[in-house]
DNA sequence: CCAATATATGTCATTTCTGACATAATGTCA
DNA sequence: TGACATTATGTCAGAAATGACATATATTGG
């Protein structure tokens, strides 16, 4: 979160900390859900630098579009591996997997 | 597989390829089991480096020495997800777990 | 060699994930 | 606005993963 906009909710009250203080999240589920938050976020980039819809995505994974979005929206019904293994049907390598999955998620960020 | 050895084996009659072309892997199956095995391969690593039993390390994980077993086997049955959630539990960050996926397994190599 | 300890393998009930479907919500364009 | 396309959400039966257990197979130290 920006430190303008924390400190703004903070002025009307709100406490605000990380989202991994709210949820009450162990580092290690914290960074488990992170790395699943940049998955999805680059699945959902990934798609529509290809123009496809989440029909014809789904097509390419043999899945079903109602399941693209769940992975998109990081659902928690969504394993690591279906990510792993979509962003790899993408064309994702495992080199750029590994620098996705190393950069920190906006929305986690301290 | 080292070269000479290759050349060896095939002077014997055998046909020697990649694991993936004998296991008839596409690209995508191979990246995929190639991250797998590197995780496991680390796993190991972590545990001995520790001098953990894998029954010591189960408990760590909330898990069971067969299901160890099984990680550092690299079972089918062993998902990508139990592979980094147990290496984040033994202090991995995601930068090096980033850095474990990126590297190739000896066993995959052209 | 024998014990003791550690690791591997097989099986299985329970839990979790998955594709599929229906339907709701949102977006787009004329 | 309204039809059409796209995306989101809820649900569920079937598939896959998990922990646990038994037991087989190393491995280690006398």
């Amino acid at each position: 979160m920006r430190s303008a906009k924390k400190k703004q909710l903070e002025t009307k009250g709100w406490k605000v900390g990380t989202v991994a203080e709210f949820l009450q999240l162990s580092p290690e589920e914290s960074a488990y859900i992170e790395m699943k938050l940049a998955l999805s976020k680059n699945l959902q980039e990934r798609r529509k630098g290809k123009s496809l819809t989440q029909e014809q995505l789904a097509n390419l994974l043999k899945s079903s579009q109602s399941r693209v979005a769940k992975m998109e929206a990081g659902d928690p019904s969504v394993s690591l591996d279906l990510l792993v293994r979509s962003l790899l049907i993408l064309g994702e390598s495992r080199k750029s997997l590994a620098k996705i999955l190393s950069e920190p998620h906006s929305a986690f960020a301290a």
